[in-house]
RNA sequence: GAGCCGCUAGCUCAGUUGGCAGAGCAACGCCCUUUUAAGGCGUGGGUCCCGGGUCCGAAUCCCGGGCGGCUCACCA
């Protein structure tokens, strides 16, 4: 139970001990007590302040032939302990593993023996002494010298079963760390696909840059923000959905090719796929174009796979997906035309868009009344509903509608479709790039039209970002740029469910109030 | 936002037709100096998510609420 009640209640403290004493589970207590009796010997284990750590667990395995019989120094949490009388042995894990630790009363003496058998399963403990096999050939240390570095006051999940609650996997994720080691493997692997992002673009001339999470418009995506307030300016401000119009400005600024790995912060759904604030990388380069940016995505992604897996070929839930390049390219046009969908190649106009709408059925894909749908809504819908969920493989679908990409450049000769793609996998989008817009009196205009969708109720249309328009006027020269959905990535490379599982502290609601 | 499901010991889970609250691991005591889900003997541990209701009697049935999971909707 929370206690929220106002301090300096001077009555109140006898029965909240009370209360606690009776909260404490058993076991709780009894932890308790053993770390009492340790201070009052002089040995708190909290008054510990370093240990000398020489080894991990996972050498000592992988170089046993050498360091058979050297002394090293090992530290970890107790997992398991094995009491057979007078030697017991204990599953110490660290960072990378586990190592068996045999201590025994004749190495420690009597006294020492007994202190360490009152030790407790999650125990933070120290080990000094020499490494060698079993009688069974597991490799293990034999203790000299035992050092108790922290108390667990709470019991360990079970051992077996380890943490299984979902919620409490969530909630408390330390304990989800500590006991089901292919969580720590994925979270080590999603350390390790950002460290190859970043080594990816750094050697390929781009700057890391930071830009404004707080801003008075959430601009550059279609998405309802978060909502703020500045006690300093008495100012309402939004968390940011996107950095392209800060990267753009970058840009015009002359930095020629930049990226930004950082949290966004959209209000919407929870789900498996969507958590309110998640993990994207943008980058801009200046004199390319939408075909660069495919490029650069396919191998970004491939060489992110290879450093965090060791292969481009990965099984995500069952299904065998290959990163490596080219991927299919397909025009949105096509992918609804192969898989099933009408031709809209020879569609033409929003009045004929939208007679086909009606035949095909096409209510619930649609976003907003039907005599408001343009051709390009129309497209897009019948993607979604014929072509997205069969692009398992990935996919680039390129040259999306004007209607739908106002920060895009238009394809040279045909004003109705721009010079954007999204990538594909296992029917997920997980990159949006395009040919940037450039020009200013255009930007003005599509900007202005998102306003207007707006106006007709579409809560998620681009907010107009004055500043941005400006520095377009300034001058940026042509631009790719592009957005990759990071934890998307890690789903796929980790073989992750749900989102919930590549970020460590998903959101959730409180539990009690 | 809607539907379905879950919530019982620290953890993983049973709990029959509404009739004294259960197991394994963990804990506590004793035995055991190369075990490894160690083993043997014994003991303790519960706000059955919360609040109402029905009933002689509710973990169980009914109503309301909380949190979570899944599916759908939403989500460039």
């Amino acid at each position: 139970m929370t206690n929220d009640k106002a301090s300096g209640d001077e009555a109140i403290p006898e029965q909240d001990e009370a209360a606690q004493a009776r909260a404490l589970s058993e076991q709780q207590r009894i932890r308790r007590e053993k770390l009492a009796k340790l201070q009052a010997e002089g040995r708190d284990p909290f008054a510990v302040v370093k240990f000398d750590q020489t080894h991990h667990s996972a050498q000592i395995k992988a170089e046993f032939e050498r360091l058979e019989n050297a002394p090293v120094s090992v530290a970890g949490r107790i997992m398991s302990f094995r009491d057979i009388g007078k030697a017991s042995f204990v599953d110490l894990q660290d960072r990378d593993g586990r190592v068996q630790i045999y201590v025994n009363a004749d190495e420690l003496g009597a006294e020492d023996y007994a202190r360490v058998k009152t030790y407790d399963m999650g125990d933070l403990v120290g080990i000094e002494g020499f490494v060698f096999k079993t009688r069974r050939g597991e490799i293990s240390v034999h203790a000299k010298k035992v050092s108790l570095l922290a108390k667990a006051l709470e019991p360990l999940p079970e051992k077996f079963h380890g943490l299984k609650d979902p919620e409490l996997r969530y909630r408390r994720r330390y304990l989800d760390l500590v006991m089901n080691s292919q969580v720590m493997d994925t979270f080590k692997k999603r350390t390790a696909i950002i460290r190859a992002v970043r080594e990816y673009l750094d050697e390929r001339g781009y700057l890391e840059v930071e830009t404004p999470v707080l801003s008075t418009i959430a601009s550059g995506a279609a998405a309802r923000p978060f909502v703020t307030k500045s006690n300093a300016l008495n100012l309402q401000l939004f968390l940011r959905i996107a950095t392209e119009l800060y990267l753009k400005r970058c840009i015009v600024g002359g930095m020629e090719r930049v990226y930004e790995m950082g949290k966004d912060f959209r209000n919407e759904g929870i789900d498996i796929r969507h958590n309110p604030e998640f993990t994207m990388i943008e980058l801009y380069q200046a004199f390319a174009d939408y075909n660069d940016m495919m490029e650069l995505c396919e191998n970004l992604v491939a060489f992110a796979a290879v450093k965090a897996t060791g292969s481009t070929k990965v099984n995500y839930q069952g299904t065998e997906i290959e990163f490596a390049a080219p991927w299919r390219r397909l025009t949105m046009i096509d992918a609804v035309r192969t898989n099933g969908g009408p031709d809209f190649s020879t569609v033409r106009g929003d009045e004929e868009a939208r007679e086909l709408a009606k035949s095909l059925g096409l209510g619930e894909e649609l976003k907003k009344k039907l005599s408001d749908c343009s051709r390009g809504d129309i497209l897009n819908a019948a993607f979604e509903k014929f072509a997205e969920k069969n692009l398992v493989q990935p996919t680039f679908i390129i040259d999306y509608p004007t209607e739908i990409s106002p920060l895009t450049k238009q394809k040279p000769g045909d004003p109705t479709m721009t010079e954007r793609f999204e990538a594909f996998v296992y029917g997920r989008e997980v990159a949006n790039a395009y040919s940037e817009l450039n020009d200013p009196i255009i930007q003005l205009d599509r900007f202005q039209q998102q306003l207007r969708e707006r106006e007709l109720g579409d809560d998620e249309a681009y907010m107009l970002d004055e500043d941005f328009v400006s520095s377009l006027e300034v001058g940026m020269p042509p631009t790719g740029g592009m957005g990759i959905g990071i934890d998307r990535i890690v789903m796929f490379l980790t073989d992750a469910y749900s989102i919930r599982d590549v970020i460590l502290f998903p959101t959730m609601k409180p539990q009690e109030g």
